[in-house]
DNA sequence: CGCGACTTTGACAGATGTCAAGGCTTGTGG
DNA sequence: CCACAAGCCTTGACATCTGTCAAAGTCGCG
């Protein structure tokens, strides 16, 4: 599968697509030759009410997008965040009724790609079908894992363990010592994510800043201790699934 | 789809698919000629561990089945609870690694579906590959849910919230005031689900049961006051999409 | 320069965890 | 049919983590 040109704005979401799943030359060309609507998203906007019946899914091209939940007291809990490259929704293909929002957590570029191509595809092409339903797994996978951290991690533990994942998502896994990524999240955004207030939020940044794990300025987190942070964060990376095609076991044939 | 005889391990299973999604005669006849093997399960035995390369799903035929998470400590986390009719690991078919523990709660017997078969009907009928991904969208839904609540409910709401999602996950939503199922974890099995401690579910139980919102006795679990239960666990059905194939949207064809 | 949003800090409150002991149920074997 | 053991439930006293409230400091932008 050799496709060098780096145009369509559906090439970081092939490349994680591919990283999971094997897919053929047919069904690469139609991934990129996907339709779609950017749209600009401002910062704290809900692009998706929660019970809306949406009609297209949503690439991020730019910025930072969270799914939200909330009690009846208005505390929001953050159950998925997704950075360039992620679409966000592609589960509303197959469940058009929102069960949570979607919030822009900074100015965000989306592209709306309308759920009739996306389906029309997985109909056409079964190695789409399951590469789609593959992601759902892996995204799935990922919520399991906040779950366990929302709910056996302590303050400190749980932060760490969102900033592993958030560092091997970018990549940055390898060579970590130094490693540094932008992540323009406030303090409550965190905070809504880890199920913690903004305030204990900040104790608990300020101890890892203090023991010399992690440096964060101006939104830019950069790894002193990636042992270390791995070690406090209890952080095993396995249930990210990335970079292996089949879950490391199926040697699909590319069809296409 | 008039489809009577009642006589298939699966019958359960395919109500709960087409109860979301639109299955022609043919697709349902697949499915209830699945292949499959029944295994008992002890209790508080696992039958996937955690890294494990899998096979074959598992469906459950009775009992209870528990997906866990866990931390360093050993502190344990149940991220998903299947009940009869559920096929636990669905998603094993695209993603064979497994990224949780499955271990029954209770004496269970599943069926072990070969992923082959499963896989081979998911390329042979388009609607069933759809189908299969949307209960696993179903089951993403089910855990981000679970997610808020054990991020920003406290224990008592919390423990209502599940509460509701097992009346309603037993069919019985409608006529709750004193409908009762039978739930047969312990205290502890209570406690991983809503990460607390089993102490501290204990207390909280007792407050419900003083408050005369639930009754349990031997393991059955009856609802003295929905209305009450609802408010307390703070709790909307919608995210369990119950018996609305398509999102009561698509009006999709029966392929077969 | 000043406003608004975000961060930082301290004092205090409250929810939940920890530890430990005793009571109850259930199943088993004599 | 009784006795015992094992697991489970229940309870109290106390510890700890995280939340709440409030104020001041900082940063970026118009």
């Amino acid at each position: 599968m050799i496709l060098l040109k780096q145009s369509s704005p559906f090439d970081v979401f092939l490349d994680k697509l591919t990283g999971r799943s094997v897919l053929g030359d047919a069904e690469c060309h139609a991934i990129l030759g996907l339709p779609g609507r950017p749209v600009q998203v401002r910062t704290n906007r809900d692009f998706v009410r929660l019970g809306e019946q949406v009609e297209h899914a949503s690439l991020v091209v730019e910025g930072l997008v969270g799914c939200f939940g909330q009690n009846r007291d208005g505390a929001r809990q953050i159950t998925a965040i997704h950075i360039d490259g992620d679409m966000v929704n592609l589960n509303s293909v197959v469940a058009p009724g929102a069960t949570s929002a979607l919030q822009a957590l900074t100015v965000s570029t989306v592209i709306q790609v309308p759920h009739a191509a996306l389906h029309e595809m997985a109909l056409r092409y079964p190695a789409i079908a399951e590469a789609f339903w593959r992601e759902t797994v892996a995204d799935a996978a990922i919520l399991a894992d906040w779950t366990v951290n929302v709910g056996r991690r302590d303050a400190r533990s749980r932060t760490a363990h969102l900033l592993c994942e958030m560092v091997c998502r970018y990549d940055r896994g390898d060579n970590a010592n130094g490693a540094s990524f932008h992540f323009p999240v406030t303090q409550t955004h965190l905070a809504d994510m880890l199920a913690l207030t903004s305030v204990h939020v900040n104790r608990t940044l300020k101890g890892l800043k203090e023991d010399r794990v992690v440096q964060v300025s101006a939104r830019e987190i950069t790894v002193l201790d990636w042992d270390r942070l791995v070690e406090i964060g209890d952080f095993d990376p396995a249930y990210l699934q990335i970079g292996r095609p089949g879950g490391e076991r199926q040697q699909q044939r590319a069809v296409g």
